[in-house]
RNA sequence: GCUGCUGUAGCUCAGAGGUAGAGCACUCCCUUGGUAAGGGAGAGGUCGAGAGUUCAAUUCUCUCCAGCAGCACCA
């Protein structure tokens, strides 16, 4: 037989039979070694410890301690059990597939009855009975047919199903867990003990199409989170806890930002509070745009199929476009309109009034253009996803050979704007054609190449997200995340060679020729309404000054002072600073407690020493102690932190 | 839109086949209190909407609406 060297992460190398296994070569080691081990990493691999190596090739054996390899086997192990499970109490359950996630698994099934919470705890049980068998986990190459054929015997549908969309005929890998077995690709661990009975916890379960594909039948699906061990779940159940608490719908409530009714499904009612947010974070981008070197335009909401019909939205959206009929008793013609549901249409009417040179490009035109979008009612959620919204629109007509230079100024634009906003780093995908689409293949070859070109010469990699693009371009998603990890499209910037030419936009060339345009779509925050849910849910409610709805309260802890409080307040609001008077007939802890779940910034407590000192008591939030200070020294730097930081 | 769950006072929630309760918030009174809930009294609800079963429905059934989780969608 021959043999292999395998080389250590240490350096140190050791010859092996061809063919040896992990589990021989931590064997050889030592004997607690081939216990703990759970898996390994082979020439860069994650390696099962029954895989055989048969070439040369370094190694280093996981145990536990190993997080990143720790963490997916027992993931993709605890799958494994659960399904095992299931299918033991609900035989005629059938599986699908089951992967690991961001702290844990789903698997998906077909079962006639729902499962419930408490079939949940039936499930935990028995997946603990399993667990503790410390049964093997042994795994056989098998051909497709006998795959197919015990399936079949087996009628389990969708695992024929999943063989045969496997490409060529290459051998399938099975893994049994004990006498339970599933099509799985590896690695697994090395018996069932070895998971943490423990450190798991199945979440819920909910609805989910097989493969993905609204057509086909809806499975279930039930999620679980898994751990190394217990503390580290009950860490990760506390997490989750604690983002609940910043959850932007309970925030805006307890802060009387918005509300939301029946009435107007998906829309907002903006309270004062809210709508300070609002109009503070537009001044922002306002100024912004303008130093940007944006016109600012405003267009109509109400707009006839027509031009939908122009610009190919009517074709692929219609079903989400609010429909405005009038009819003849309104109007002498019967007329079709819809609310607008995105700007690029009107912004390109604008474009189009009077003649264009190759001298007006780029043409930077911004508006905060309110849209309105019949989206699924599964879709809505708080004000992240919603009915009706404001985006901070624009679009850039230029010059092909312009995409590049425009696309970076508007990532360093962008960049900018979110670090003003306290996003440091953000996450930049890069969508490509999907696959109903405007447009030739060679136009996309042209748009794809520019954009993702820009990117990279904008010093990013962009993450791809295949075939997620407009239907008019290829586009870059800035991504921010929510409190409990979800992911939303904020950002965006999008190569568009298609509406003008639907549209008929051009623009006389130094040859004096007519040129087609290309249209740059792109908004920084994409709807003031998502951004500010964000917002919210990244400082836990705690806005930076400048953009707290409720900057300053001065209260009284005495009667005596409510006319002091009332001359602070005054000093307060002559420096530009949002500040109210709380003289109200309470005790001091009970304004502070009120204030402080209102998350305002700064209470400024006034009692008699501060009316004869000419002081204020100020208590910042979320800290324990109050300073006693100047009210000229507190007025100037709270001043200064009221000053956006645009303007600072 | 799909699967499942939920809908009772402004908020958080309890409740039962015989037309409802708590805490907080709200109003009034007492209290002038020094940094996260002082005390008392009062007011507040077509029990999401509609239909059905029943002597009787907020409770059971169905339909619709809205919300939550996930999926699908996201110009």
């Amino acid at each position: 037989m021959s043999q292999i060297s395998l080389t250590f992460p240490d350096g140190n190398s050791r010859d092996y039979d061809a063919g040896v296994t992990p589990a021989e070569v931590a064997a050889s080691i030592s004997n607690s070694l081939a216990k703990k081990a759970i898996s390994a990493t082979v020439s860069g691999n994650h390696w099962d410890m029954q895989w055989p190596i048969n070439e040369d090739a370094s190694i280093s054996l996981h145990t536990m301690k190993d997080d990143a390899q720790a963490l997916e086997l027992i993931r993709h192990d605890f799958a494994h059990v659960m399904a095992r499970a299931v299918q033991e109490i609900w035989p005629d359950v059938k599986v699908t597939i089951g992967p690991v996630i961001d702290n844990g698994w789903y698997y998906d099934f077909d079962r006639e009855e729902p499962f419930t919470p408490e079939d949940l705890g039936q499930i935990e049980a028995k997946m603990k009975e399993i667990i503790n068998k410390r049964e093997p986990v042994t795994t056989e190459i098998w051909d497709r047919d006998r795959a197919v054929k015990f399936y079949e015997a087996n009628n389990e549908p969708y695992k024929v199903e999943l063989i045969e969309a496997i490409p060529g005929d290459e051998p399938l890998r099975m893994y049994w867990h004990g006498h339970w077995q599933d099509l799985c690709r590896g690695p697994h661990l090395q018996h069932t003990g070895q998971l943490p009975a423990d450190a798991f916890k199945l979440m819920s379960v909910a609805g989910a199409y097989w493969r993905g594909d609204s057509d086909r039948a809806m499975l279930q699906r039930i999620y679980g989170v898994g751990f190394q061990n217990k503390e580290q779940l009950k860490k990760h159940l506390h997490m989750l806890e604690e983002a609940a608490k910043r959850d932007h719908r309970k925030l805006g409530r307890e802060m009387d930002l918005f509300h939301m009714q029946e009435e107007a499904p998906g829309q907002i009612f903006w309270h004062p509070n809210g709508w300070t947010v609002y109009t503070e974070l537009q001044d922002y981008m306002r100024r912004q745009q303008k130093r940007g070197g944006y016109v600012e335009v405003n267009t109509p909401q109400v707009v006839d199929r027509k031009l939908w019909e122009a610009s190919g939205h009517w074709e692929k959206y219609q079903e989400h476009m609010f429909i405005v009929e009038v009819d003849e008793e309104h109007a002498r013609e019967k007329s079709v309109n819809a609310l607008k549901p995105m700007n690029c249409p009107c912004h390109v009417q604008i474009y189009n009034q009077g003649l264009k040179s190759y001298r007006d490009l780029p043409l930077r035109m911004a508006e905060f253009g309110s849209c309105n979008r019949y989206e699924p009612s599964g879709a809505l959620h708080g004000i992240m996803r919603v009915r009706g919204f404001t985006q901070d629109d624009g679009h850039i007509f230029c010059r092909e050979d312009q995409i590049e230079s425009e696309t970076a100024e508007f990532i360093s634009f962008l960049s900018k704007i979110y670090k003003d906003l306290g996003f440091e780093s953000f996450s930049v995908k890069f969508s490509d054609r999907p696959e109903m689409r405007a447009g030739s293949d060679e136009v996309w070859d042209k748009a794809e190449t520019a954009l993702l070109a820009a990117t990279r010469a904008a010093g990013i990699e962009p993450e791809l997200n295949p075939g997620e693009g407009a239907f008019y371009g290829p586009k870059l998603e800035f991504v921010l995340t929510d409190a409990i990890g979800r992911d939303w499209q904020c950002g965006t910037h999008q190569v568009d060679f298609v509406l003008p030419e639907r549209l008929d936009a051009n623009y006389i060339g130094e040859d004096g020729a007519k040129h087609r345009p290309v249209m740059l779509h792109r908004a920084t925050l994409g709807s003031f309404e998502r951004f500010i849910g964000i917002l919210i849910e990244s400082h836990a409610g705690k806005l930076p000054f400048w953009l707290a709805p409720r900057q300053v309260v001065v209260a009284s802890i005495v009667s005596d002072a409510d006319d002091y409080v009332q001359q602070v307040v005054d000093a307060l609001t002559a420096k530009g600073i949002r500040a109210e008077a709380d003289i109200r007939n309470e005790k001091i802890n009970y304004k502070v407690r009120e204030h402080s779940v209102g998350k305002v910034p700064v209470i400024l407590a006034c009692g008699m020493k501060e009316v004869e000192d000419g002081t204020v008591s100020m208590r910042r939030l979320g800290e324990k102690h109050s300073k006693v200070l100047p009210l000229d020294e507190v007025a100037a730097a709270l001043a200064g932190e009221a000053t956006p930081p645009d303007l600072a």
